[in-house]
DNA sequence: TTGACATATAGATAAACTTCGATTAGAATT
DNA sequence: AATTCTAATCGAAGTTTATCTATATGTCAA
């Protein structure tokens, strides 16, 4: 679900992998289908799909059916409130401002 | 290094750990020697000594000898940095605005 | 409905990680 | 110097994770 409460550990675990956080980057502010995102990388189709539950899973991205593709995007906004969750527990003297970028 | 750029796959795979995450939790905004650590969780000294090394190598805590002991505190000027890499990276449309609690 | 295409799932393997008990290293005290 | 106390390191066991190949599922087109 994409609006329960963001748990740290399972947030940290969700990008606690290079290759996730390179299909991250890659459906960053845009939709991709599967197949665009295996052929952007150097892992086979199964392991893009992997990948893509567990975030899924982590509520990290918002999906898509079009056809036969499935496109994902990812869920800024449950991003910016896993990264606020950390912040606030674990650096809660310092003040943190990011303004965001216009697409 | 402790004023380094910030990784964000090393920094999400320092907090991808429940009892890390605990260890974190507990020398917030305060110094505690490894015993207390290790008094306070449920995992044995060398469970404790390596989550410590860590969250060390990842620069996430400042550590301070004193006699026999050795000190251990967040270093939350890095936490916010990666919680903020992170952030800009994937989460760059959202407005992130978080006030220090003042200690 | 058959075939082609896109993605998901299953099963296997190897690497990485967490944890522990045993031991070592370092520091203070006697 | 010997002892004690605290923390770090070593080596092993068990678990989790990432990745692959093979196969299944779902969707559209002919």
């Amino acid at each position: 679900m994409s609006n329960m409460p963001v748990n740290s550990v399972e947030f940290a675990k969700a990008l606690a992998d290079g290759t996730r956080q390179e299909i991250m980057r890659l459906c960053c502010c845009k939709w991709l289908s599967v197949g665009e995102i295996v052929d952007a990388l150097k892992v086979s189709q199964p392991t893009v799909s992997h990948h893509l539950n567990i975030l899924k899973a982590a509520g990290l991205v918002n999906v898509r059916r079009e056809g036969k593709q499935v496109f994902y995007t990812l869920n800024q906004v449950r991003i910016a409130a896993g990264c606020c969750t950390l912040a606030e527990n674990y650096a809660p003297e310092q003040e943190i401002v990011l303004l965001p970028k216009e697409s």
